[in-house]
DNA sequence: TCTGGGGTCCTCCTTCGG
DNA sequence: TCTGCCGAAGGAGGACCC
């Protein structure tokens, strides 16, 4: 028996809650986000159906421009409580097996799991959630959880397409055969930004970074880093999981207004309420604040943030709204304000 | 097109005390 | 008393992910 890492990714995970609790909109185009009303600027989209996606729509485009490609489509609000719900559905069906479940989100895990054959696995997994929850998923296998992850890639491809069975293989035996010729933004964990750094130091494929020089990349980005990006051409990765789940470091809120503050009196008003709402939730959680960030979108979306580290860690709303007025001083407001935000950092709770 | 919200982690710079 | 070195901590900012 040989240990392997499978990564359990939900199929359109909020659009398939979505439709399961209302089976009649299976098949149209539905778009969730925002506040369900597809007129309202200053929304984005946070899931489409494949049907939508067809028209074009994508996660991360403003609702208002979806409705421009899909008048046609569903428009829905978030409900995050309801994929709460379901994602625990998931995660308890997996756990039904004699695996490790390490939760990774709402729509994602790995599993680490003692066998001698990870495709039938896999493939029971996908059989076990459909069956217990309605909600399909892709699995990727691989020998670490950066392989797993990028399996889980070429699942979804194979299901979309027709011509696979929504599992894929990826292991140090496929790795270069597969990854070589693809480009670095590729890897899990190289965003827009990395990809245009590496591809100033040359580096374009996966097989550049694989044989680039660790030093130079150490040297650009720092030792934990650059070690990181060179194990990362290689495939190399994590084979440890755990179900503890990790301990939240924070918690923050930040709302982006209808129309922007211009008042002081507004912006320290609404700047309060939030350093209140997100104080008071994670009291009644137990936590105790340590640390306060601010957060200010101006109008050419320049976004500063400053903090401040309290001179006592305390569980006192009115503390820390107080704290986050005094940093808003440390800003210069010269321009309307759309989004204000506020973070609390945690004490952390002492190791058992 | 006009660009949400909620997270984590890393690096770099500055300050401060020994 | 002044200077330099060093490490820790604070704070800012950036990048990534879903």
């Amino acid at each position: 028996m040989s240990w392997w890492v499978l990564h359990v990714d939900m199929d359109q995970f909020i659009a398939a809650v979505e439709i399961r609790r209302r089976p009649e909109l299976r098949g149209l185009p539905v778009v969730v986000g925002g506040s369900g009303d597809p007129t309202l600027p200053r929304q984005v989209v946070a899931t489409a159906s494949y049907e939508a996606r067809a028209f074009g729509i994508r996660s991360g485009m403003p609702v208002r421009a979806a409705y421009k490609k899909c008048p046609d489509a569903v428009f829905l609000p978030s409900d995050p409580a309801a994929y709460d719900a379901a994602s625990a559905e998931v995660m308890d069906t997996l756990r039904t097996f004699p695996v490790v479940v390490e939760v990774w989100g709402w729509d994602e895990c790995f599993v680490g799991a003692e066998t001698d054959d990870p495709e039938t696995l896999a493939a029971e997994f996908r059989a076990a959630v459909v069956e217990r929850t309605g909600l399909t998923c892709c699995v990727g296998i691989g020998d670490n959880k950066t392989r797993a992850k990028l399996a889980t890639n070429f699942a979804k491809l194979s299901n979309t397409s027709g011509d696979g069975n929504g599992i894929y293989r990826l292991t140090a035996a496929n790795w270069r055969e597969v990854m070589d010729h693809r480009p670095v933004r590729d890897l899990w964990g190289i965003g827009a930004r990395m990809e245009h750094n590496l591809n100033e130091l040359g580096l374009t494929t996966v097989a550049d970074l694989a044989a680039a020089d660790v030093d130079t990349l150490k040297k650009r980005f720092g030792p934990n880093m650059g070690t990181w990006y060179a194990a990362l051409g290689r495939g190399l990765g994590d084979t440890q999981l755990t179900d503890v789940p990790r301990e939240p470091v924070s918690r923050s809120h930040e709302e982006t207004f209808p129309s922007d503050l211009v008042e002081r009196p507004d912006v320290e008003r609404e700047l309060r309420r939030i350093a209140l709402e997100v104080t008071r939730e994670v009291v009644a959680e137990g936590r105790t604040v340590q640390r306060v960030s601010v957060k200010v979108r101006f109008i050419n979306f320049y976004t500063p943030i400053k903090s401040r580290k309290l001179k006592s860690s305390t569980q006192d709303p009115e503390l820390v709204a107080t704290t986050a007025l005094s940093i808003l001083e440390k800003f210069t407001l010269n321009r309307p304000i759309r989004l204000l935000g506020v973070r609390v950092e945690f004490v952390p709770s002492p190791l058992i």
